[in-house]
DNA sequence: GAGTTTGAAACT
DNA sequence: CAGTTTCAAACTC
């Protein structure tokens, strides 16, 4: 689909300005005529528009720009488009700010444009293909004013490197405070972005539903294909909407800390962005399923074979600085780093390329999602599928590529590398980039050709726990948490294990001899190809939309249930509490809508489910008074004598309500009417209350003071 | 907690 | 594709 941020196609240029220059023109130009490899910078007035000298910005410009806090964040007023925020800078009051950039990618062109305005000054570009990708057709990204601008995305090579040019490319990274994460919902869930999910601190991951509207901040792959990037404030986020992004598909947002926008901090982002010239490409789809807390990738449709170069004109998928998060570091824990080349220290960005195909239909074949808000990224491992200029990937890094088919060719990175957040400790890289990019977003694609088998090496991660299974939790995304497996003789490698088929790692599970963790990624990666190749679904949602309603839930597969009457946790259906459809295959079935003992079980479930909550806030309360009494009374008269209610302690109260819990167990043991059982456990409230009285008219006390 | 039942996944 | 085996979760006692 088109992304409607991508206001600038069209608006490359033949010319010839030298690459890796940026020449920056008044906001409102066409800009057509502007050389390749430049990008037209015009100053405006506050947002967009205004006359302002042109400037040219070459890479090493641009990298200061960067440098100088310039961010990208999401533009309530434009739809479909990626803001760039210049952190403002209290000690320059004359510099300019930058408050949006717009990139754009030009999909029969090597031109990338784009637009920069701020509050001062408004920015129009074209991009280099060196500057921005290898050549590839670039997406253009709006950056408009902001009164919030400590969103954000930097936009700019990482302070480690000055210059663009060395990786030919500009680099998007985040601020580097705690983890920037990109959480993909579900592509069922509803078109807005849920309002649970909005709200979060710092390096924390949101999960963010796929939605129309407006959008925060898009990045257009290719023609076709959008990727979307929300920059979030830093401890809440905004109720924002996407726009250009079709229904479902999962919405990457990332949080970072107010005011901090450095770029040599990038981390911890994923960005997905076109490297390559390739004509309508965009093929990054993001797949989510129901309940899952995994995200997955998916790359669609690689063309070319797997030993493209980066400089060939293709769609790449860049990780930049997206560390694999080992079993669930905590933020801010060193992490090694998925991506970046040769690179410790950790400031600098670091990327890994991955040559996507040219998207021309989305999502299809896409899971859709399932029950909860785990997404996960599925990449299709094309033969096409290449890390630039890495031999290997970082810890944990899965790219599994499959012959054959499509859909058998995928990817699957655990989501942890999409969400670590950046560490400082040295990593592993695959690629050094000049540049790191932020945001993480996804785009739509399809494929056309069938990948090409090229499995991806993989490293170890010191971090790697074998014990982690990645779930991601208590950030109130809407991640649930999930039960360990007790896996004993699958090694947690075969769908058997919950976690293996959720794509997590194991986790504080009670598994033995478990493979499923960072520690053993090459037995991951091959159990995983194995699985897609048995069934290229197998890490598919199994709950899905039915074709009737929208909201209506079905196992995609149906059950088999033989001897449970599918009104058992055994079956898959009754488990996700869907009825069972046509496509089930079980016998005996009574998990249908007007099957009585289906609607009894529901009623005792109910009923059970009500009782559990009074008693739950019976005892809630009754527990908070007994706790505030003591201080909201006194025990103590004026003359020191001991108050009546005083005797009523804590103690005193449990006692009295196990005497009339026994009650009620004795009557219901004797089969006692309701109001006979309510009648007896009255007498034994008598009762007790006589006894309290007793005592206390024996034991009055005298205030001590 | 041990043993049984169950159905999905894996295997033949 | 069908039948069998393996496996781990659900369930029962």
């Amino acid at each position: 689909m088109a992304a409607k941020g991508d206001k600038t196609g069209g608006e490359t240029n033949g010319s010839s300005e030298s690459s890796g220059n940026i020449l920056i023109k008044p906001d409102g130009g066409d800009g057509n005529q502007q050389a390749p490899g430049t990008v037209r910078i015009v100053s405006g007035t506050a947002g967009r528009g205004g006359n302002v000298p042109m400037q040219i910005l070459t890479p090493q410009m641009l990298a200061s720009l960067s440098q100088q806090g310039l961010i990208i964040q999401n533009d309530g007023e434009n739809k479909g488009i990626l803001q760039a925020v210049k952190r403002a800078r209290p000690s320059s009051s004359s510099e300019q700010t930058v408050t949006k950039v717009v990139i754009t990618r030009n999909p029969g062109n090597k031109v990338s444009s784009g637009n920069v305005s701020g509050a001062n000054t408004s920015f129009k570009f074209q991009g280099d293909p060196k500057v921005i990708g290898s050549g590839s057709p670039i997406k253009v990204i709006t950056v408009s004013q902001g009164s919030n601008i400590p969103k954000g995305v930097v936009i700019a090579s990482s302070p480690s490197k000055q210059t663009i040019a060395p990786s030919n490319r500009i680099a998007l990274p985040t601020v580097k405070s705690p983890g920037k994460t990109i959480m993909l919902a579900s592509p069922t869930t509803p078109k807005k972005i849920a309002p649970a999910s909005t709200s979060g601190t710092v390096g924390q991951t949101i999960l963010v539903k796929g939605s129309m509207g407006t959008t925060s901040g898009t990045i257009t792959l290719s023609s076709g294909a959008v990727a979307k990037v929300i920059n979030v404030m830093n401890t809440s986020v905004p109720s924002s909407q996407v726009s250009g992004v079709a229904p479902g598909t999962p919405v990457p947002v990332q949080i970072s800390a107010a005011g901090q926008a450095p770029p040599q901090l990038a981390s911890g982002l994923t960005t997905i962005r076109p490297a390559g010239n390739l004509p309508g490409q965009g093929n990054l789809q993001a797949v989510s399923m129901a309940g899952k807390n995994f995200p997955y990738m998916r790359l669609v449709n690689v063309s070319t074979n797997a030993t493209t170069s980066a400089t060939q004109a293709k769609p790449v998928l860049q990780l930049a600085n997206a560390k694999p998060i080992a079993p669930a570091p905590a933020l801010g824990q060193a992490i090694p780093s998925l991506t970046s080349a040769g690179q410790a220290g950790g400031a600098a960005p670091r990327t890994i390329n991955i040559p996507i195909a040219p998207a021309q239909t989305i999502n299809k074949g896409i899971v859709q999602g399932g029950v909860g808000n785990q997404p996960r990224f599925i990449m299709p491992a094309n033969a096409a599928l290449k890390i630039i200029n890495a031999g290997k990937l970082a810890p944990g890094t899965t790219l599994l590529s499959a012959g054959g088919n499509l859909l058998q060719s995928y990817a699957v990175i655990p989501a942890h590398y999409l969400t670590q957040p950046v560490t400082s400790q040295a990593q592993p890289s695959i690629q050094s980039s000049s540049s790191s990019s932020t945001s993480s977003s996804q785009a739509n694609s399809t494929s056309s050709q069938p990948p090409q088998p090229q499995p991806a090496p993989i490293k170890h991660s010191n971090t790697a726990n074998s014990s982690s299974n990645g779930m991601l939790t208590g950030d109130g995304s809407g991640s649930r948490p999930r039960k360990p497996c007790n896996c004993t003789k699958s090694q947690c490698l075969k769908l058997y294990c919950d976690c293996f088929a959720n794509g997590e790692f194991c986790r504080n599970c009670n598994c033995n001899n478990c493979l499923n963790n960072l520690d053993h990624e090459d037995e991951r990666t091959k159990a995983v190809k194995a699985c897609l190749d048995r069934n290229p679904h197998a890490f598919h949602p199994k709950i899905g939309k039915g074709h009737g309603s929208q909201t209506n839930r079905r196992h995609n597969k149906g059950c088999n249930c033989k001897r449970s009457g599918c009104l058992k946790n055994y079956c898959e259906c009754y488990e996700a509490k869907i009825l069972c459809s046509n496509f089930c295959k079980c016998v005996g079935c009574k998990n249908f809508e007007e099957s009585p003992e289906r609607k009894t079980l529901m009623h005792l479930a109910d009923a059970a489910e009500v009782r559990v909550q009074q008693q739950t806030a019976a005892r809630t309360k009754l527990s908070s008074q007994l706790q505030d009494y003591p201080t909201k009374t006194r025990e103590f008269s004026d003359t020191g004598e001991r108050l009546p209610f005083s005797f009523i302690t804590k103690e005193v109260a449990e006692a009295t309500l196990q005497c009339l819990m026994a009650q009620a167990d004795e009557s219901e043991r004797s089969s006692h009417s309701s109001d006979l059982a309510e009648s007896l456990i009255l007498e034994e409230f008598g009762r007790c209350i006589l006894q309290v009285i007793h005592s206390a008219s024996k034991a009055k006390g005298v205030n001590p003071e």
